[in-house]
DNA sequence: ATAATGACGTGAT
DNA sequence: AATCACGCCATTA
């Protein structure tokens, strides 16, 4: 059975939201997502996601740092970052 | 109820 | 620019 929070939600819910193009750090998703400070819960989130239609390559680090990526490493998610002009 | 975990953030070195 | 130590939060792989 799957327990899906109300803060997975959201978070899943705003990641959608971001447009192509576009990005926003683990911390803005949290603090949209009602959630401020939590960063570190919404990389777990981005972690355990296999929902296709969660761009979660479009949320990078604060640092300008481009983050880890599940599904191809990090190579994979600059990649489409770059394809989607958001680099 | 507690401890461990981790696609983070920030300030200090 | 690159590490590091800590703090932070939700989840429990």
């Amino acid at each position: 059975m799957s327990m899906k929070s109300l803060f997975v939600d959201r978070v899943r819910k705003v990641v959608r939201s971001i447009p192509r193009g576009k990005t926003m750090t683990y911390g803005q998703v949290a603090r949209v997502a009602g959630s401020s400070g939590a960063a570190r819960a919404v990389g777990m989130v981005m972690k355990n996601n296999y929902d296709p239609t969660v761009p979660c390559h479009r949320v990078i680090r604060a640092d300008g740092k481009i983050g880890d990526y599940n599904r191809g490493g990090r190579e994979r998610k600059e990649q489409l970052l770059t394809e989607e002009g958001a680099l």
